[in-house]
Parts: C-alpha cells; sequence; structure tokens
DNA sequence: ATGAAATATGAATAATTATACGACCGGTCT
DNA sequence: AGACCGGTCGTATAATTATTCATATTTCAT
C-alpha cells in the first residue's frame, strides 16, 4: 500500500539530503518497498515535496513550507482508505488497518490533534489509540466511523 | 546584465503560472531579453526559485517560502555589482547603475527598508532615491558606499 | 460469482532541467 | 598592445523527472 511507502519517504527525506528520485527509490528499495523511480515520482507529487538548492548549492527535496490545509486532507484520506474496523475496550480503541499502513494512520490522528486522544502506538496493521477517559471513547470512535464512511 | 532579466523573472512568476523554463525563456525573449533555456536554469538556481505543484495539479514556478536571510544576501549582491557611481543633491541621491539595472537596485533598497528612505524612482540606469532629511544623505550615502566598497 | 470500473504500478520513453565545454566580452596588469 | 582573468552565456548533451501505455489487482454493483 503506497501510504506506508509515502511515510517512509518522509522520514527519509526528514533524515537526510536526497537530490534524485533515483536515490530516494534505492533507499526504499534497501528499506524492503520494491518501488521504481516513476513510482516515487507520483508519490512526490502527492506528497508535494519540493525540490530547493539549500546554500550550500546542494539541491535536495523537503516539505512544502505551508502543509496544513493539503494535509490534512491528506490525512484523511490516508485513514478513509486504511482503516479496515475500529473496536473500543475500556478507554482503548483498537483499529485494524492494512498492512504496513498502522504508523501512518497513527501519524494521521496524532497530527489531527484529538483532544481526547493521550496518544497512539502502532503495529504493522494495529492501532491502538488511548483516550483520556473512557465516556469520550464513543464521541472518538464516532469521529472514525464519520471519516472512514 | 543579469540582475534586470533576473528581476523580470520574479515579475513574471508572481503574476502567472509557469510550468516550464522553456515557457519563461519564450516569455523573455517576447520581452527583449534574447536567452535560451540554460540561461533560466541557472537564475533560477540563483534566484532559488522552486517547482511546485498547486491544488489544482498545475506545477509552476514560485519564490521559496523563506525568502529572508538569502534574500537580504542577494540584495547586497546586487547592489554591488550593479552600481556604477552614487551622488547626492539636496535630499536626493542619484545611484547610477548598469543597464537595465535600476530596477533591480531600486527594489533592493526598498526591500532593504532604510528608515531614512522615503522611496525610489528607478529609470533604465539611473536610480533616484529620496531621503525624509537632507541631514540624513550622508548616513545612507555610507550605508551604499559601504556596500559596494 | 462475474464483468465493469477504479487503483496502483512498471517499463519504456518523452519532456524537462542541469551541466560540460567552449566562445566571447570587458577589465587589468605588465 | 598583448596576455590573462573572471564572468556570462549558448550549444550540445547528460541527467533527471514526468507520462504513456500496458498489466495486474482490487472493488463493487449486479
Amino acid at each position: 500500500m503506497r501510504y506506508a511507502r509515502q511515510n517512509k519517504i518522509l522520514e527519509i527525506i526528514k533524515s537526510q539530503e536526497i537530490d534524485t528520485q533515483e536515490k530516494l527509490a534505492e533507499i526504499l528499495r534497501k528499506t524492503g518497498f520494491q518501488v521504481t523511480q516513476a513510482t516515487v515520482s507520483r508519490d512526490i507529487k502527492e506528497l508535494q515535496l519540493i525540490k530547493t538548492t539549500s546554500e550550500s548549492g546542494q539541491s535536495c527535496y523537503t516539505l512544502p513550507a505551508k502543509m496544513e490545509a493539503p494535509l490534512s486532507d491528506r490525512f484523511r484520506k490516508i485513514l478513509k482508505e486504511t482503516i479496515q474496523s475500529v473496536d473500543a475496550a475500556e478507554n482503548l480503541i483498537v483499529v485494524k488497518t492494512l498492512s504496513g499502513c498502522a504508523n501512518a494512520a497513527g501519524e494521521a490522528i496524532d497530527t489531527s490533534d484529538y483532544p481526547q486522544i493521550v496518544g497512539t502506538l502502532a503495529g504493522d496493521n494495529t492501532l491502538l489509540v488511548i483516550v483520556d477517559k473512557k465516556e469520550n471513547v464513543s464521541q472518538v470512535m464516532a469521529a472514525f466511523e464519520e471519516i472512514i464512511a
């Protein structure tokens, strides 16, 4: 699923200076994402990454300066497309996602700043959402249901 | 001189969505700057313009988000390289520049926000700088001299 | 289940951008 | 004057990126 890969791309470009899509593709391949430059090109377009040239003259891909509006749409889309099911247990919500996408979904939720959500914990295809109070669980679940509807 | 051209480039990309360097080169040629894509590529690198993709999916060159530090260096450089002479008359300073560069120098000065400078008026190779008080003229001139030294 | 539509992707290639190289000033030094 | 240097730029081309086309896979409505 491409969201897990795109998540990885963001991770990579945040930690090192990448100046070509081919290099990005190579790193992804080493990390287990079997992918070509063509796909990386598409991912970069979708993530709206930009190629800047730093003062050192070194060019590299970075996040866009204004990432609010576009990305919040993006998060909603990620949740919509990766969440398989949502269940509650006490003050916890167990979210099942597509394989490898729990992390991406977790980041999307974290970044969306739900006040009732204390934190999230992501496995491979399971995301644990910790809610502050048992009473708020249904409210948060309703929000999720609404998104994935 | 390339600063006049780069100034034009900024003007163009601010007023319309340009998605390739070739198109930019064509517009420049129509405007009288006889130039090839190669040169535009170099200008774009120097201006640190970035190619973003707008929400409409249309990609285009734009100014970098953070343009403070790099551009102030740039302005200083423009002044240093384009100013030919500086003379005063009452509360006015007459700056001679390389042909076609008065505008670029004027913008550089305007953007630098000297408190004593009321405004500037640019011809082709002459820039008139209007200083608030006659007494401040020598101070501003000293600043210019320092830059072009 | 079954076929139609949507999605994702790779291979090949088209389109775009960056650069190596050489030419051409304009200024400077001897 | 002549040699030299630094900067600018075009041509040709290398390098990079985007897209077209074909497939495979999934989704979804019958």
